[in-house]
This record gives C-alpha cells, structure tokens and sequence, in this order.
DNA sequence: TACTTATGATAGTATTACTACTATATTTGT
DNA sequence: ACAAATATAGTAGTAATACTATCATAAGTA
C-alpha cells in the first residue's frame, strides 16, 4: 500500500516528523493532548512525558509549541484541500464543484484511515479552537514571508477561482471565501458553545444545516 | 458636561476600574500597551511599571490579564452599539437601520472624545487583533454563564433583528450577523497581513470597500 | 477621632519556555 | 572492518511569567 503523506513547509518544523517513528508520535500525541488542554494549557513538557521522551527531544522537531501548531494546521488545510479535490471529482459545471466543496467544508470531519498516525475528529476540535491563534501574533508578517500559510492559502484560491468562474464580475471573491471557510467553523463553535450567535441548533442535522448556511451566503451572494 | 459611562457586567472585574484614577491609568495604559506588544507579550508587571503602580495594585482590579482583555472587548462593543444607535437615529425602513449599523461596523474607528481614557483607534486593532482570544479557551463556557459576551450578543441580537424585519422567513439571521461582525475585522487583519485572503486594498478607500462587501453579502443573502 | 478602604512595598512559588551541554546510538567513508 | 562523523536522546539549569501572601501606610468617611 501507497503510503500517502502531504508537502509541508519547510519552515514549519526543523526535523520532519512524518520520517521517525518519535515524529509521529509527537504528531499524533500533541493532537490528543491539545485537544484535550487546550493550546494555553499544553506544553512540550506534558508531550514528552506522554509519549516517554524529553522536551529537549521535542525541540529538535520544532522550534516551539507555536510553530508545532502551525504544523497541525496546515496539515489539516492540506487534508482538507485533498477532499475537496476528492469531492470534486469529474463534476464539470463550477457551480456543482463549488457546491461539492462547500459540503466537504461543512460536513462532520471523521478519522481517515489513509493517514494512520492523525486523528482527524480531534484535529478539525483544534482547527476549531485553535486556528486563529496561528495568524493572531505579532509575527505573521515573518510567518507569511516563511510560507507557513500556504496550505489555506492554497484552498481559499482554489474555492474563489470556482466563485470566479461562476460570476468573474463580482468584486470580492477571496473575502467571500475566506469569510466562508472561517465562518464555517466558527458557526460550528457558537452552536457548541455561545448559541445565541447562530441559528444552527445542537443535533443531528446541525452539518447539514451550517452547509446551507455557507450554501445560501454563497450562492446568493454572487448571483448575477 | 454629563460623563458618559457603560454598564458593564460585574464579573468582568474585581473593582470598577472606571470609578478611580489608578483604575483608569490601568485601561488606558492597558491599551497601549496591548496594542504595541501583544496580548502574549503583555503582563501585569510591565504595566504596573509603566503606571508607576505595582502588580499587586493592578490584581486588585482583575483577576488576571485574560479578564482584563474581556473587559476592554466588551468595553468596544458597548461603545460600537452605542455608535450603531447614533447612526440609525430616526431612520425607519429596516434596510435604511441595516445599512447605517454595516457602515458604521466598517468605517475607521477614530478617537472619541466622548471617552477621554480609551483610545479606540488602538482598541481597534486590539480588537482585530486579540478578539476571538476572549472565546476561544477552555472557559468560555464558565466565562458564558458570568454574561462577559453579553455586550457582544446585545449588538449582535439587535442587528439580527433587523435582518429578521427585512425577511422573516430568512432562517439564519443571527449566523449572518455573528458572521458579518467577524468577517469586518477578519478582512480588515487580511488586509494588512495576508493580502492574498482578500480583495481589499491597502489604501485609503478600504474601509468603503470593506463596507461594500459586507453590504453585498448581508443583502444579496437575505434578499427574498 | 476612629474606622474602613485603597494602594504600595516586598517577598515568595510553581510553572513555562526555553538553552547548553553530555551521552549514546547509528550511519558513512575508506 | 573500523574510525569518524552525525543523528538523536537525556540531564541540568535559567529568566520570565502568573500569580499569592503579608504588612505598612495613606486617604477618605461616619
């Protein structure tokens, strides 16, 4: 079997942890871990001992708990540049590609087994909680320079050059799709957490329902 | 000359910091501060120094930095629905109210005299900045039951209610609004950091523009 | 004047986010 | 085959952070 793995940045991590067996263990402990703390809360001190290593081992992968994050995230926006394109598939007409990769935006986020050592329910908690703190810094402007951003980048480019197709007269295509991949999570806090900022209830249906949403936003938002 | 103060809920501090000198030089010093470095790099005793206090002095105002971040946040949007309120004044359509509260969410924010020990330019950026750090933790849901977004979900309510006005059968009137807040300072942050995520401009029309985008989702999406 | 409250000064602590250095295992060149 | 180079693991230490506790004093109030 094709062991499939994703090209990251090299600026995200000084060793890469895809090729040892402590690599992949520091991945797929910190999203554990993360998840469970919190980013504030998490430290390579509580990883090291989790996994049976030093902090000093840690820090030979990356180059603080920061950047690790980084790591996370754009691993997670390469993955989910994957499904759409997955999703996509051999559909021709821009309209259905970009109603296909709104579903893959919204839709419940489940453990892939292609990719053994990331739990991927875990992951999309942390993308939820904790992504805005990767470009919230008063470093961006060195981490955009450093490529770190390239994977969001990357699919929020994708997406527009659909909305593009659609409607190329209208203005804002980039906002319009970054507001939407972020929206999409953040809908997805609020009915968690603060309900009163959304109308997306706590069931069953609350996937399909924040698809409509982005669907609705979307569509009607660039129609001609 | 009628000082012109918010109600703010109690749990945000400890003492009122609007009542006393010390606990004035501490939110317009605070600020600064958090404006210059950061809110990761800002700490208690960095600002006691600055106000010639000490750390002790300041904990006895908020229980900790992060509390203090609530405070000022919750602080801009009192202020910014008490500007909302100012620009709807006596206009009676509803899409006459919802354009005036989107202008207004986008415009610059410039220094009001109103309030002499805040200045909201810099609180601006803190809030485009620092922002979604209020919520996104693993007490947001004990920091929920003590009311410190209520200042947040009191504009948001008001302007969903406009939306609901304009089309009744519209059924995510409170995601949109939540979204468009957001989306506001998101697209302002891209701007200026990671250009590639928006089709605004660095230049002197972009808070016009950021306004146009927003208008063009709000009433396209809610169009019946 | 007595009493409460606000502020200041000082010290102390556990934890965090590292850095520096030593030890060992593995790979590589000849 | 074997020494040298290199990768990796482990130990120890440090400055800064985020507090807490205690005592003294100043200022405003009944």
């Amino acid at each position: 079997m094709a062991i499939l793995t994703f090209k990251l940045n090299d600026h995200l991590f000084l060793r890469d942890p895809q090729h040892t067996k402590l690599g992949q263990s520091i991945i797929s402990k910190s999203v554990e871990l993360i998840d469970q703390l919190g980013f504030e809360q998490f430290t390579f001190k509580k990883l090291a001992k989790e996994i049976d290593s030093t902090e000093a081992s840690v820090y030979r992968y990356f180059v603080n708990k920061h950047r690790l994050l980084h790591y996370l995230i754009s691993w997670y926006w390469s993955w989910l540049e994957y499904k759409v394109d997955l999703s996509i598939g051999n559909l021709n007409k821009p309209e259905d590609r970009l109603k296909a990769s709104l579903r893959t935006i919204a839709e419940e986020k489940k453990y892939d087994a292609t990719f053994e050592f990331v739990n991927e329910e875990a992951l999309y908690r942390i993308v939820v909680e904790e992504l805005d703190k990767t470009y919230l810094t008063k470093w961006v402007d060195n981490d955009n320079k450093d490529g770190l951003f390239g994977s969001f980048k990357s699919l929020c480019k994708k997406i527009a050059s659909m909305v593009h197709e659609i409607n190329p007269e209208y203005e804002f295509p980039h906002a319009l799709v970054s507001t939407t991949l972020l929206a999409a999570k953040q809908q997805y806090f609020f009915l968690t957490h603060l309900p009163s900022l959304t109308n997306v209830k706590q069931d069953k249906d609350k996937y399909n329902k924040i698809y409509q949403f982005l669907e609705s936003l979307v569509f009607n938002t660039i129609k001609k």
